[in-house]
DNA sequence: ACGATATGAATGAATG
DNA sequence: CATTCATTCATATCGT
């Protein structure tokens, strides 16, 4: 990537105090990563191997970052994306790689798109005590967040092997529930639906469902 | 980062006469087109309506290029992004009639974050002559005809509902038992790809704005 | 020398 | 995951 290292008058962080009411330059409704947070961001990428977080990554990542300046989870997840599509899309036009031709007979990977997230080539979970790790199996989104050696420039740790967190890939492991994934309470208007009648297409909002978490 | 300023100050390359160190000119801080080059962009733009050459077209585009001068498929990359936007913003201007109302003092802002969104339809109707040869010569990389980008306009601003936490069923769900952390943002997000647009539908609302845990 | 404008570069956001 | 759009920043170029 290009060297831009360089710290600005970081002029975020803003939102306009509703001086008057008018005026004030709504500072824009994009995302304004700050020097802390691109360099976590990137430690992640690089260091961590994390290329394409899941919710609960995304989660912790932002909940991080939060501390460093404003920031929501799409942020991060684009992030990630944008991340690394422009890496790979640089590398495209910028050399001409004749296309990765397997050979026959050998089928790099079936069916599933090989992930070099997290638990990928690097070693995870440095700081995590073997003994905890047992339970980042089931969850440890807690909020270790930054404990004692985290300091600001060790954020690695958190990063940690959530993998196996109740295999992001398979939830189906759910057990006793029979609850579908498919209950996504998506809220919101539908733009395209034009029918008055559509209103009730969509399976409605607030499921309680899935509310209640627990 | 958007005010961050990206490009790095790289002081190499003195080109002013002994100055001392301060200040200079590099040389090589961004690309600058030769006539050439730009004659031959244009062309490929305007008479074989290329827009958005994709990584195998920008390879020859700029291995044409290079005859005339350094150059990189980046550049080619940008140069067709920036002379699309560039135009498109300068007849957003000019020939879109000013819509009523909204006048400066009216600020949208209120409630819901405004989506400056304004896709405003037009048929951009580029003036190629069919049949015109021009002087591409040897790049074939024409493909006009797919200039189609006139996509409707819809207005997603919708991305707000509530934090029905869906996690139920994502990787937090595992066993019955296990607790379940909700804080999760975004609805309808798909844990399993972890693609908020990874529905069904084209509906992907993901919010995460009542996070505020920490 | 500036100030304005044109334009290369970068990147957040979004779509397919 | 690739492609695209919008926006913004930085600088080259031009005008006065």
């Amino acid at each position: 990537m290009e060297p831009q290292q360089q710290q600005q008058p970081l002029n975020n962080e803003d939102s306009g105090s509703g001086k008057g009411g008018f005026l004030c330059r709504q500072s824009s409704t994009r995302w304004t990563p700050t020097s802390d947070q691109i360099r976590i961001l990137k430690e992640l990428y690089y260091n961590n191997g994390v290329r394409s977080p899941n919710a609960e990554q995304i989660q912790r990542i932002s909940a991080r970052l939060r501390q460093y300046g404003k920031i929501e989870g799409k942020n991060v997840f684009y992030w990630f994306q944008n991340h690394k599509a422009r890496e790979r899309q640089k590398k495209r036009f910028t050399s001409d790689p004749p296309p990765p031709m397997q050979r026959p007979g050998f089928v790099p990977n079936g069916s599933s798109t090989w992930k070099p997230d997290d638990h990928s080539f690097y070693s995870k979970c440095p700081t995590i005590s073997p003994g905890v790790v047992s339970s980042a199996s089931t969850l440890t989104v807690g909020q270790m967040g930054n404990y004692g050696y985290g300091s600001v420039t060790m954020e690695k740790n958190f990063m940690d092997c959530s993998i196996s967190a109740g295999g992001g890939t398979s939830s189906t492991g759910v057990g006793g529930s029979t609850l579908h994934h498919h209950n996504f309470g998506w809220v919101g208007v539908d733009p395209y639906s034009s029918s008055p009648y559509a209103l009730f297409d969509k399976r409605k909002v607030f499921d309680e469902s899935l509310l209640q978490g627990d």
